[in-house]
DNA sequence: GTCTCGACTTACGTTAACGTAAAGCTTCCT
DNA sequence: AGGAAGCTTTACGTTAACGTAAGTCGAGAC
């Protein structure tokens, strides 16, 4: 294990992906595995990527904003300005995610409640009694 | 206010959806206005329908699961079996968003620990140190 | 009569992230 | 030579919930 390089049906085992999953981001330019050939040789740098892709799917990034994040990484500066607004860009996904997460926990006691109600969840629709 | 029969427009402005969005409900056989000529006419049923339909969305319903529950509440015992699976599918539905607001709270957290610990969400990714 | 407004129908477009089918190389094995 | 495996490319299909454009129609307003 350890190897310098992985064929796509390594890569697939060692991330749980398929390969049409792998194509497909690098179809979207989020990785750029070497040739051999035809075949597609992974290194480390596309583990390294792919690690970071497969983590920011996680957060509830959209591959275009990880392209965009890692594309960030590629011109230089990791010390310096960039990764600032990489910073910025996680904080306000992470707003975000706090946002969705207070909305869903609204949402479960209004249903929760409902379904304490009596579970007439349905009472609002009556063949009009009057 | 509190008409019988309210016009799309009006349905549109009751409840701020777009006509569109009626006609598609329509469509999906969701809510049946009657008509006047081609004209919808909402009627309390359907605005009690619709009522239940946005509810449902709010709650993370899909239209066709609605769909299902309110036809289940069309073919009469409100107060025997079908109300029970309705209660059902409430809980179900309940279930999933728990889970879902876990997930959620388990990726802020994680996402905050890595802002914290050095803003180095891309860490993962370093240029081959060795 | 002509214009315009609102409503109508039909039907294609949108978004995201792949799935899946079709058909053609290369190798490796026998 | 003749598969069989595993890779490749191309390109259409999928899902949900509407948006949007195009063209039609009936009813008042003037």
């Amino acid at each position: 294990m350890d190897q310098e390089l992985l064929t796509i049906r390594e890569m697939c085992e060692a991330f749980d992906v398929t390969p049409r999953t792998l194509r497909f981001y690098e179809s979207k330019e989020l990785i750029s595995p070497i040739r051999d050939g035809q075949k597609r040789l992974y290194t480390r740098r596309d583990r390294g990527r792919l690690t970071l892709i497969l983590r920011g799917k996680r957060f509830g990034f959209a591959l275009e904003e990880m392209r965009q994040l890692l594309n960030l990484y590629d011109r230089g500066d990791q010390k310096g300005e960039q990764l600032k607004r990489t910073v910025a860009a996680a904080r306000e996904r992470l707003a975000q995610m706090e946002q969705q997460r207070d909305e869903l926990t609204e949402a479960i006691d209004e249903l929760r409640s409902q379904l304490e109600a009596g579970a007439e969840m349905l009472a609002a629709f009556r063949p009009a009694a009057e």
